[in-house]
DNA sequence: TAGAGCATGTAATAGGTTACATGATTAG
DNA sequence: CTAATCATGTAACCTATTACATGCTCTA
């Protein structure tokens, strides 16, 4: 009976305040793209369920020229439910690597295949790593007085530990694979 | 035109070498189980679907008291194919950190309640890291003369990287967390 | 005047897990 | 005697993305 996190990703979004679904994806671009993405069509079909379970209520916004903002506000038992679901304890997580997929049959091609895929691995990840400091800054100064910078900042600081290990592991990787090179080709 | 890795995943066991459906199942659960899984019901339909595109072939192998066993060959243009999907570069993933989805919304709950949340995950890491470990070890011996051994080191290797990286996250954000508590409660 | 942004939503499709069905053998 | 292992496979179900439909306004 394992529930979808989607739910309570859009709940938890909505704990920090009222907004509409094309505000929540927005949210989701904008500061949990590197860790979490929702579409649209998980994100709309959920605020209707949340409302019909009562978890949320809906609101209209009229808006003159631009089509009407339909705000979700979570209500004290979606704040319940959200609690509840946050103390549960996480489990295991089994990420679906690619690039240890590939890595894993590497004696199927060769040496410079294997190469030039962790280099544009490492490649991805260095560029990963940059926009995630970038962030950091503004997020420091854009919400300097939010009581949620803190949680904020540690889940940037995780992305920041994990794309330092990525890189590290493919310095390791690249001088291993080079050197067996060097070797083939003595 | 977002092709489903789970197919690719299967070519690559059978590029070791000619097994049954079940022999897979059991392979990604003791080799491959730290970054990628398979089930049943992904397995046996796309064995199905490569030996009707010519991909691989079946042949049976007669049992008393078992069930027959149905062993798939990768063919010439499945081991083409398998080549070209390995050297296609990898995307950006996304992967979805339940952990930082909660402690995103942090604020929401007590500092208890996140503290004993990142101390449960550092459980859950600090286990599987002695798990590959171990695996590394077994590996290492049991397959000593296998040329697919320094590749699969490789994976592994990336799994301590992760891992460790993820451990010392957890004490860096623990110490956060808990000198946040000595400070309410001064 | 073309395209992006605002804003809602649905339908088609793809991707994936779980539960079930079958049935013999073997280990505890 | 029970449970696990061997071994195949399918059907029902859940999860998630993509593409589409609508239509106004503002910018390049």
């Amino acid at each position: 009976m394992k529930e979808s996190k989607s739910k309570y990703a859009v709940m938890g979004i909505l704990s920090i305040g009222p907004v509409s679904g094309y505000d929540i994806k927005k949210k989701f671009e904008k500061s949990l793209s590197y860790f979490w993405s929702e579409s649209y069509g998980q994100i709309y079909p959920i605020l209707k369920r949340l409302a019909t379970e009562g978890l949320a209520i809906r609101s209209i916004q009229k808006q003159t020229g631009k089509p009407d903002r339909h705000i979700y506000a979570l209500t004290d038992k979606g704040r319940k439910a959200l609690r509840e679901w946050m103390i549960r304890p996480v489990g295991r997580l089994i990420g679906r690597h690619e690039i240890l997929l590939k890595l894993f049959f590497g004696h199927q091609v060769s040496l410079e295949d294997n190469i030039r895929q962790v280099e544009h691995f490492r490649e991805l990840q260095s560029e990963k790593l940059k926009e995630i400091i970038a962030s950091e800054e503004m997020l420091k100064t854009d919400y300097k007085d939010n009581p949620n910078l803190t949680y904020w900042l540690m889940t940037l600081r995780y992305g920041q530990y994990i794309n330092r290990a990525y890189l590290r592991w493919c310095d390791e990787t690249l001088a291993i694979l080079k050197g067996m090179e060097q070797e083939a080709g003595a």
